[in-house]
DNA sequence: CTGATTGCAAATGCTTTGCACGCCA
DNA sequence: TGGCGTGCAAAGCATTTGCAATCAG
């Protein structure tokens, strides 16, 4: 995965008369470790942890390279900050539902999305690029038994609640 | 409808030991003279051509005011900024394909999407609160016939065309 | 009167940009 | 060597907030 990422993204920039950086090997090297979600701060909190010096303002311009290169998607969770996903290349339809009670975001997926995308699309006149739901809802776990893993999860590892708006 | 709003707003602002003020009464009229979708600064403007003063601050902590009131929906369209719907009431389910050539807004109802809503939501464990689906689309009109009724009419109206994030 | 509301300006938080310097090809 | 990339700090924007003055009930 990281190295057909790393290909990718080294035949984008050929493409591009672009350059080949170590600070954006480091950066891509980070990201693509797992699949997880993560914000513009946690990616920052990562590079910090490995010793891996890079400017705020490089790691906003390689997320905006990559996400030019097709390599990583922009998703929008209701809180005021963009949230990258490294995992639209290995299941390209998948959606996001996002608790409200702790945060957690949950992927899933549903093909019958993409039809009904496509279908409207055309009816209406349009050629679908890209589409974004978002689903927040409640924990159901919590309100009957008091009590939700992922947020005791949350609470322990001091990850910073994503906090919807207002 | 103007009346039933201002009913419910009434309604919400007692309930809760608030208080009528002509800020709030006049800024609710201006929102629901008609149904279409607007951000913060459209608002400001239709204000200040109709002479109504309310500081930007005010305007902000109403849109609040309705939001919590259910009586106006927020959503996310792309852009930087929060546009407000005004038209949820009479069209619940209703969602939004965004056109990435004149930024022009379609709204679209699709109950699929609600029955789709609920099931997963349960079937995960939680309790759906709120979704949004957001289609990006480029306008097929446009790209065969070289041009678009909405694009002509966005530009002649030097409506600012809202740009899609970068 | 009392506490909610307003207006103003300052502050916030995320993201972008200008510019001088450094480094890849 | 040319010019893309980086780092830093300053600037941009949408939105929020602190506070004193004002107003509704």
């Amino acid at each position: 995965m990281q190295e057909e990422i790393k290909e990718r993204l080294h035949a984008y920039v050929m493409s591009k008369g672009l350059r080949h950086t170590s600070q954006r090997d480091s950066i891509v090297s980070v990201i693509f470790e797992d699949d997880d979600h993560f914000t513009v701060e946690d990616l920052l909190d990562r590079l910090r942890d490995k010793n891996i010096k890079a400017a705020r303002a490089t790691v906003y311009r390689t997320l905006h390279l990559l996400v030019d290169a097709g390599l990583l998607v922009e998703i929008e969770l209701g809180d005021g900050m963009t949230t990258y996903d490294p995992n639209f290349l290995e299941s390209p339809s998948h959606n996001h539902l996002v608790c409200i009670d702790c945060g957690h975001v949950t992927e899933f997926s549903d093909t019958h999305l993409d039809v009904l995308n496509d279908c409207l699309s055309q009816r209406m006149g349009f050629k679908p690029m890209k589409k974004s739901l978002r689903i927040e809802a409640c924990c159901e776990k919590l309100r009957t038994t008091g009590t939700c893993p992922q947020l005791i999860e949350a609470r322990l590892s001091s990850k910073r609640m994503p906090k919807l708006k207002r």
